[in-house]
RNA sequence: GGUGGGAUUGCGGAGCGGCCAAACGCAGCAGACUGUAAAUCUGCCCUCUACGAGUUCGGUGGUUCGAAUCCACCUCCCACCA
């Protein structure tokens, strides 16, 4: 993997090109969610035609389902699913997280039970490896603990010299010779804990640098602070990835903060509940019946697929009845929405006014 | 004309003497969603001066301590028979 960076501006927020074994990531870049081996409502080719560059896929949900003897005689994710561009796979460290409730900690990995049907099984950093090797991402995230929020000094303490560990036994798994790893910054909200982090794992050495155990109901505030903290530890040749993040405000800041790479699913969810991002940012629930005779489109100024060719009501409508095509219509726009955002902010950082444009969004 | 069955809060539809302002679904309204257990979830949905009060269950009049629930008549629907 090379990473170049290209232009650089008056925040920390720059400009760069990734090349992976798939192809060129243009950064700041947004990755759209595809746990199951899909996005969800979306077509590989249409992904392309909204300029998606890379999409991820989840270690813990493919594991379960298809499973790994099928991915291996699939060939692995790429050729599954029939996309050809950079994949990046979470570890299974976000479930530790959000499947609280269904997995026991070990001292080498996690305990699951499948929340599928309940089946024992356990992930560790030497498991989540050799699945992703399987599943042949280009982007390989190492195996850790994401905390919640609130979280003691005392947990976030113990989690981290955990995740440590994990991730330098992840380090030392081997990969495909086309795959990268990236390690995670972990240490909730504590400062010494994030710079801790990030000090050892600089050393550990990683192709990538990401931030978890953000965005995880904490305040907008706080993330940004944490994000403060850790960059400058991180080094300038290496691509960094805020994990999980964000709404639309946060990511233009974020950038400015000098993150390189997002994923969220909120783009992807919130259409298929009904919510569409427009220009400033914000949402409109578009299942609402003030749309009803509403023959606009979601936003004029989008030059999406949805925008130039249906309306509000229409939309609505669809929604009203339960009729799949408002979900892909709605997630096709907010895609666009996300994609589209991530290359103003790397225009403007080429052109110079990223700062301006900064100040502007959400005006 | 006859016999039987019905009329419940926008719609559908429970309830069949007190625990009923009345289940549930739909529609409606508001909100949530951040490395996806999410085409999901939560709340509201008779009125009001709203942790309490007041009017409701086709209409009128009864029975009863107490009725959407029982009785009588009336109105309107539906089914079958002439």
């Amino acid at each position: 993997m090379k990473f170049n960076v290209l232009h650089t501006s008056d925040t920390s927020g720059r400009r760069s090109l990734i090349e992976t074994a798939h192809g060129k990531i243009n950064t700041p870049i947004f990755m759209p969610v595809g746990t199951r081996a899909t996005v969800k409502a979306m077509t590989p080719e249409e992904l392309e035609d909204l300029n998606a560059e890379i999409i991820l896929g989840n270690t813990y949900h493919l594991y379960l389902r298809p499973g790994m003897d099928i991915m291996e005689k699939a060939g692995g994710l790429h050729k599954f699913m029939n996309w050809n561009k950079p994949i990046l796979t979470d570890s299974g460290g976000f479930q530790v997280f959000s499947l609280t409730s269904l997995r026991k900690m070990k001292p080498d990995g996690v305990e699951f039970a499948s929340h599928i049907d309940g089946t024992r099984f356990f992930l560790g950093p030497k498991e989540s490896m050799a699945i992703q090797k399987v599943l042949g991402s280009d982007i390989v995230m190492a195996f850790d603990e994401c905390t919640p929020y609130p979280c003691s000094y005392e947990q976030a303490k113990k989690s981290l010299e955990i995740t440590l560990k994990w991730e330098k036994i992840s380090r030392e798994q081997q990969l495909q010779s086309h795959q990268n790893l990236f390690g995670i910054v972990q240490g909730s909200t504590y400062k010494d804990l994030r710079e801790k982090s990030a000090e050892k794992l600089v050393k550990i050495d990683f192709e990538g640098y990401a931030i978890g155990g953000l965005s995880v109901g904490e305040p907008e505030e706080k993330m940004f602070e944490c994000i403060d903290w850790v960059v400058p530890y991180l080094p300038k040749d290496k691509p960094r990835y805020l994990m999980g993040a964000g709404t639309p405000k946060q990511i233009v800041e974020c950038v400015a903060r000098g993150i390189d790479m997002f994923d969220c699913v909120m783009p992807t969810r919130l259409a298929r509940h009904g919510s569409a991002f427009i220009s400033n940012g914000k949402t409109i629930p578009l299942k609402a019946g003030r749309y009803k005779e509403d023959f606009n489109p979601i936003d004029k100024n989008c030059q999406c697929y949805t925008c130039r060719n249906y309306s509000r009501a229409y939309i609505r409508h669809l929604f009203n009845v339960g009729e799949i095509l408002g979900m892909r219509l709605l997630t096709t726009h907010n895609l666009y929405y996300f994609l589209n955002l991530m290359k103003q902010i790397r225009d403007s950082i080429e052109k110079g006014t990223f700062s301006e444009f900064r100040e502007n969004f959400g005006k």
